[in-house]
RNA sequence: GGUGCUGUGGCCAAGUGGUAAGGCAAAGGUCUGCAAAACCUUGAUUCACCCGUUCAAAUCGGGUCAGCACCUCCA
């Protein structure tokens, strides 16, 4: 398959260090509040990666970390300590709002079918692998201590910027109002390893460290995590397209300048859900959260398949009309899918199915284009084969996408089984629906037009076939 | 200010040199007392704009404009 690498800005062919096995790791969540489905986009586009590269045959071993350290502070920095501020909010400890976060993006991600990766470590665990790096850095001189605080020192490195040709006189130094630039920095984008000192004295978590008492830097966190499970050699690394620098560029510098070797060789970037306002935020406008669609209504797995529409790499503008949208065309899909007979006794047409799959492939090898995926659902069901060849494509396809389709449609038919039944078993609603029809034979419209509003108001709705009237319970 | 990404019909979107897929929505039709559903039909002489390369450009080069992102915690 074909990938595009943010490191080379380019497509290239994917190919993994070792044969047999994927290594990959993702920039996990900070779990100070719940996520936005912004942030989920990021994590669904990855799990697409992640399944199908195990759909192509591979063994893949994904590793997330969970941000469960404060990592906002640094000198120069006025803003407050997410967890801290969550932790205050909540009237709870650090660790129990880690612990509530953790569960409650990792229920989102169930309803989302986002399939939890193989290792998930709290980046509180650990410590001692972020200490043996920073030693090694210092002992290297890729690193020096100031302040108080261990920091990277960039200049030591050929070549610091790597998904963007940044100049170092340029960089917008304190940006924002209020912030200072930190003065026991040698370069401008050194960063910091290890804290000792911060404005934050009340910091709830704190370690012993050959440099003192603190608490580690934001970036040493991946890649002592990724090393702990992955070792030095890493094939792809994902993350929200705003981590890419700072965040992965220091990743880069620091387990670079540690191993002695190139270290990680695909970024995997996903761009943002913006908001018709902008840029998605939870404190700007409406905190979108998973929960928050489900109470509207919307069955999560319709965010699923509004985001595989696109592409990760376009800036995707979220809105209830566009997620409307989303739900017509899935409904629609599902409803086409449930008149598939899954008894027709057919046998499954082996070439014909490898047709149908050679377009789904040629579709995910071109750098995930998951929009041309989901056309290729639309062919599957126009395609000139039986069903059972039709429902064995989708059941294929649906392992990478997973949008519940053959599920879908089952609980679908189920519905409609079920309505059956009931139909049966109502003598009110047959009785209305028997005066409805004698008042349309006597030409009484008026009357009919009545009594279908009666139904209604009854949360009936009734459909008129040439086999009769039928009803549901909306 | 610097750096990077993006710009295709009402919306989502495919297409990376050979003359604009698909889906949703919409309109018209069939059907219906009317609806609903289903089915059929219709849609960009044009791909943000300008200039250029070419027999040929949405696709390549240059410029302009607009949106977004990063440079500051953020997916």
């Amino acid at each position: 398959m074909y990938l595009y690498n943010s490191a080379t800005h380019k497509k290239e062919e994917f190919v993994p260090n070792h044969p047999d096995i994927v290594k990959m790791y993702t920039c996990g969540p900070t779990v100070y509040h719940f996520a936005h489905i912004g942030n989920l986009r990021s994590y669904l586009m990855e799990d697409v990666l992640e399944k199908y590269l195990r759909y192509l045959g591979y063994n893949v071993k994904r590793v997330m970390n969970i941000t469960d350290v404060g990592h906002l502070t640094s000198d120069a920095d006025e803003g407050e300590d997410k967890m801290l501020k969550g932790a205050r909010r909540e009237h709870k400890s650090v660790m129990e709002i880690a612990g509530y976060y953790t569960d409650a993006f990792f229920d989102d991600c169930k309803k989302l079918n986002i399939k939890r990766p193989d290792v998930v470590e709290p980046a509180t665990n650990c410590i001692g692998e972020y200490i043996i790096i920073i030693e090694k850095l210092l002992a290297t001189g890729y690193a020096y201590q100031a302040g108080g605080n261990v920091y990277f020192d960039t200049s030591k490195l050929e070549k610091y910027y790597i998904f963007n040709e940044h100049d170092e006189e340029n960089l917008a130094v304190g940006v924002r109002e209020g912030v200072e630039e930190d003065l026991n920095k040698h370069n401008k984008n050194d960063f910091v390893l290890w804290f000792t000192k911060s404005k934050f004295e009340d910091q709830a978590l704190k370690w012993d460290s050959p440099w003192g008492v603190g608490y580690p830097g934001w970036h040493i966190e991946c890649s002592g995590i990724s090393m702990k499970h992955l070792g030095g050699d890493l094939d792809i690394h994902c993350g929200g397209i705003d981590n890419a620098f700072p965040h992965h560029t220091n990743e880069i510098a620091q387990s670079e300048s540690y191993l002695g070797h190139k270290w990680c060789n695909f970024w995997f970037h996903v761009l943002h859900l913006n908001t018709e306002d902008g840029k998605m935020s939870k404190s700007k406008g409406e905190f979108l959260t998973v929960s928050l669609l489900e109470s509207k209504g919307y069955d999560p797995i319709l965010y699923r398949f509004f985001c595989l529409q696109s592409h990760y790499r376009k800036n995707l503008v979220f809105s209830y009309e566009n997620l409307d949208n989303a739900a017509a065309a899935y409904g629609k899909l599902i409803e086409k899918i449930a008149a598939l007979d899954p008894d027709a006794g057919d046998s499954v047409d082996q070439a014909a199915l490898e047709a149908l799959q050679a377009r789904f492939r040629k579709a995910m090898d071109a750098d995930l284009n998951t929009s041309l995926a989901i056309t290729a659902l639309y062919d599957v069901l126009k395609a000139k084969t039986n069903d059972a060849t039709r429902l064995a494509a989708l059941a294929d396809f649906d392992r990478v996408l997973s949008l519940n389709l053959l599920d879908g449609a089952a609980k679908l038919r189920e519905k409609a089984k079920q309505a059956e039944e009931a139909e049966e078993r109502d003598p009110v609603v047959d009785g209305l629906i028997a005066d409805r029809a004698a008042a349309k034979k006597a030409k009484n419209f008026a009357e009919a037009d009545r009594i279908r509003d009666e139904l209604k108001a009854m949360g009936v709705e009734i459909i008129d076939t040439p086999q009769g009237t039928k009803w549901k319970r909306v």
